[in-house]
DNA sequence: GCATGTGAATAGATTCACAGCG
DNA sequence: CGCTGTGAATCTATTCACATGC
């Protein structure tokens, strides 16, 4: 029997889905295995890093032999929660939320997008990938009929806090933000955040510094 | 004289841009003030973290007192290198490209876009927000025209690398990936990337882990 | 023999707690 | 007195290096 209660980290957590994607891009017929080492090199870590993440998933390697793609897959998603769809709400139908509407990697990959919501009186009954945008009053509606656990916000910053609260006394309990603000969320709700005007300044950040310090440079693989 | 060559962790790099933007929030008149205990609780961070990371860049504050806001301001843009601006050129024109080329926010804090690239014939020569669309053939003179440093790659995963390669080799020397794909720059480029579908699973972790695990949820602010 | 799995060593980031100074 | 600035303590993450077992 094997021991599956260990506290998986943080650090490794956000590094799963990248093993899970380079996992399902091996594919490769039945049987076939990858090393720690060959991973490692394709998600541009160290090798002792990919044992020890893999390693709190369990033993799922072979010693001398690697780990079976297949197998190894099936693991990783099952512990990424993803052999189950989580359906998403997208708050806020401007530019960057239709965008996301639209990206199939969202619905292909177990997040269908079930909602768009938006208070803009113009939008509110427009479509999008076939879809009706609502208001934020239709939210706890949506969100227990639907079964939605993850609530994408992307309107602009003033309307963030609101929007995630109200999500939040919906019922969600998993937030991505990309509005550029710092939203507070009750314990137990989890929150990510992608903010593009961020990035850029960190990367201004080493361009500023690239002459002065030549090896200041940040982390060289995503 | 103030002694400048102190070398700044990363994890406070990321945060600077907080400070930066929480900052601006405050304005205020002119000689105002903010503690790092209030700083703290509008970046959603601890105190001590607050004047650790402050006091990477010098001694800007008052004891007794706190920071003034508009100098501390201005220190954290000049150390962020925002005081002057860094051309950006977006390749990749589909509805991510677009929604960045729209994002306002991208050319009014210090980053304007000054090309969109994309090689799909049915792209190049249309028109977005006032830019005609080239071929990756044109990166080379684009590049050093333009004076461009940073590269933002919204191409499907499979071209991500060449392009990526090509902007290179063009002169940019930092990169914002939002391929879901993992890059390898040379040594000296910076790189930074934004994945949605990475945030998605992550948040489904957590779902995942949410009754077995009460308290198992990431970060709580933004 | 060979690659995993993991203790031990190291590095890095966060937090504590208080001396120092306006 | 009050808040910064910072050594020291703690916690987390990474890397090393090798015993383990297929």
């Amino acid at each position: 029997m094997p021991d599956r209660p260990r506290r998986i980290p943080e650090a490794t957590v956000t590094r799963l889905p990248i093993y899970l994607r380079i996992l399902s891009e091996l594919g490769g017929e039945r049987g076939a295995t990858v090393s720690s080492e060959r991973l490692a090199e394709l998600a541009g870590v160290n090798a002792a890093k990919v044992r020890k993440d893999l390693s709190y998933l369990g033993s799922y390697g072979t010693r001398g032999v690697g780990y079976e793609v297949e197998y190894l897959l099936f693991q990783v998603s099952r512990e990424l929660g993803l052999t189950q769809d989580w359906p998403v709400v997208i708050v806020g139908v401007g530019n960057l939320g239709r965008a996301l509407a639209d990206y199939a990697g969202f619905t292909s990959r177990g997040f269908p997008v079930v909602a768009l919501i938006d208070d803009d009186r113009s939008k509110i009954g427009t479509e999008h990938v076939g879809l009706t945008v609502q208001p934020v009053a239709d939210l706890p509606r949506v969100v227990v009929e639907r079964a939605v656990t993850i609530g994408v916000v992307a309107t602009p910053p003033g309307a963030a806090q609101e929007v995630t609260d109200r999500l939040v006394s919906a019922g969600v309990t998993a937030i991505l933000n990309f509005a550029p603000t710092v939203l507070t969320v009750p314990e137990g709700v989890s929150l990510r955040k992608v903010d593009l005007a961020l990035e850029l300044q960190i990367l201004s950040f080493y361009q500023q510094h690239r002459e002065s310090a030549p090896s200041a440079s940040p982390a060289r693989r995503t």
